[in-house]
DNA sequence: CTGTTAGCGCATTCAC
DNA sequence: GTGAATGCGCTAACAG
């Protein structure tokens, strides 16, 4: 592999020449200039990233901390801020939680060893010591979607409060008391505020107030299939049930069937927090809040970098849109 | 941040002493060992990447170019990978190359920059000057599921003549004459195999011969959603369509759907290469062959790993299963 | 077993 | 505007 020290022999002039041209902001000859990045081509001269960061102490590097990839939603925003990291010159590594916060924690020092720029966290649970030490030695870092308590970073987040209020209109549009819920962990801020946001507003919008109709699973499919067998135990029957995330849904969806059997299941109006592309497939058809993950992934690499370069960032909320399918 | 230098100092020991114990293999007395220990642990030190690659002349980070990670087929596979090569003591950087070659060139800069130990790489279309270059300076090469002419690398890859065999043994026994395929790219070795391995075998299991009935879009739902268009614009009314991948899948359905309204969509039924989520929940159930992306992730990575250290490495054919949903 | 030293490739400082 | 020299943090080679 070609150096740098390659390229100054080869075009001619010294090794801080060759560096200036190459990646300097200083003045050059345009002689000397051209020569270089002839050179350089000739060499196919790449220069070397690590040899690179250690020198300038930064690598232009960003670490994407999220909790699970073959979730759409993380996959899109995964593939959102890694395409608005490179058009700014920065490159993502992704990492994988998987919903643990061990494996998290991992993530967290093979980050701080590669010496990232900035880091931008979709957390899994409360503040670990490799975090706040993390934080502690000034590293930048954005929030995405979940909050963390004792952790003062900007957010970048899906309002939920306002999806939850489409959804409960939507509910009330279709005539429905007895609505199920289906939550994810309420340790997580985005499970606990789309409870919340749930529990405040059913009454207004003409939803029973029995919390038999409420339980939580795990944001993932397996958790909330049985959440849903959970409240039928109960003896309740709703006429809809919400759940509270993509994969979520996905298990109700599982869960009713299971429980029920196709037919009944298909007497219940399901919606939902996240969108999918098999909603429209259901049936009856799944109505959904769309939950914008691109958006989020590019304001938050957007937000990242400024803090990098030392601007002051406020934390945002994305507001989400309604896709109603009920009489398409 | 503490260095190496700081630990050394904070156990009284030598520079070298510190480096043997936190990274060598060399013996050293467990005196100075558990001091070196314990002076790293109270600094909280991780060492610097950048530094260590830079010396070492290795980074321990392998490189993963797909096509999409929204995919699900790839989204697995990376997770997959991703937790096979942390095991191992790699770290990976995921890059989307959006099924578009000036981005994937784009992208095997960045990891020739970042000086990967070795390349994991779902080829977008022919071998550009890049990859060609990138070869020739010795960079380990694995190639994931799809084949690239001219590049003699091993090959970790759905076996898919033998998927395509149980999706033609599943429509002979539904009785089907009359089926339509929508394939990809036959650009792309995945898109040919299939396609190929169809029109082989299709004779031979009592189906149609009409070309007709044949056509292929983009292995995305767009594509593949004007593919059957084309498909049912020549006249032809299969009573089975057969996608050749998951996106092509979700839009073959709701090209259907869209032509033919849903009542009469339902009457037709789909198969498909790769399994997804709501396949049980369309009318009809759609059946699937199971691609196992989650193994040739993992494959992938062993095998990479086993090239790196500089042993023979073979090509491997990963098995498909098949997923019934005709009688549930 | 341990201390000392060189140098990986690069950006940058200091002379000129 | 350019050349020479320095050192980022680390590992490995060498000498003891």
């Amino acid at each position: 592999m070609a150096t740098i020290k390659d390229v100054a022999e080869r075009a001619g002039v010294a090794l801080g020449t060759a560096s200036r041209v190459l990646s300097g902001s200083t003045q050059t000859s345009p002689d000397s200039r051209a020569r270089v990045l002839a050179a350089a081509a000739e060499l196919n001269y790449i220069a070397n990233g690590p040899a690179r960061a250690l020198r300038r102490a930064r690598t232009d590097v960003l670490g994407l901390l999220v909790s699970d990839i073959r979730n759409p939603f993380f996959s899109e925003l995964a593939h959102a801020a890694e395409t608005e990291a490179m058009r700014r010159g920065y490159t993502v590594i992704l990492a994988n939680a998987n919903e643990d916060e061990a494996q998290a924690d991992e993530y967290l020092r093979i980050f701080a060893g590669q010496r990232i720029d900035g880091l931008l966290l979709s957390p899994q649970g409360p503040l670990s010591p490799r975090l706040t030490s993390l934080l502690a030695s000034g590293m930048p870092v954005v929030l995405l979607n979940r909050r963390v308590a004792g952790l003062d970073a900007p957010l970048f987040s899906t309002d939920n409060a306002q999806g939850v209020g489409l959804v409960l209109d939507w509910l009330q549009a279709g005539g429905h008391r007895d609505v199920a819920f289906v939550g994810g962990p309420t340790a997580m801020s985005t499970g606990a505020e789309r409870l919340a946001a749930y529990l405040a507003g059913r009454e207004s919008h003409g939803i029973s107030t029995d919390d038999a109709l409420i339980d939580s699973g795990d944001f993932l499919a397996g958790g909330a299939a049985a959440a849903i067998a959970r409240i039928l135990d109960r003896g309740v029957r709703p006429t809809a049930v919400f759940g509270a995330n993509g994969p979520t849904t996905l298990g109700v969806v599982r869960g009713l069937r299971e429980r029920l059997g196709v037919e009944a299941a298909s007497r219940i109006e399901v919606v939902s927090f996240d969108n999918l592309d098999w909603f429209e497939f259901a049936t009856p058809p799944i109505s959904a809040v769309r939950n914008d993950a691109a958006t989020i992934g590019r304001l938050g690499v957007a937000g990242l970098i400024g803090l990098i370069e030392g601007r002051d960032v406020a934390s945002e909320r994305i507001e989400t849109t309604f896709v109603d399918r009920r009489n398409v």
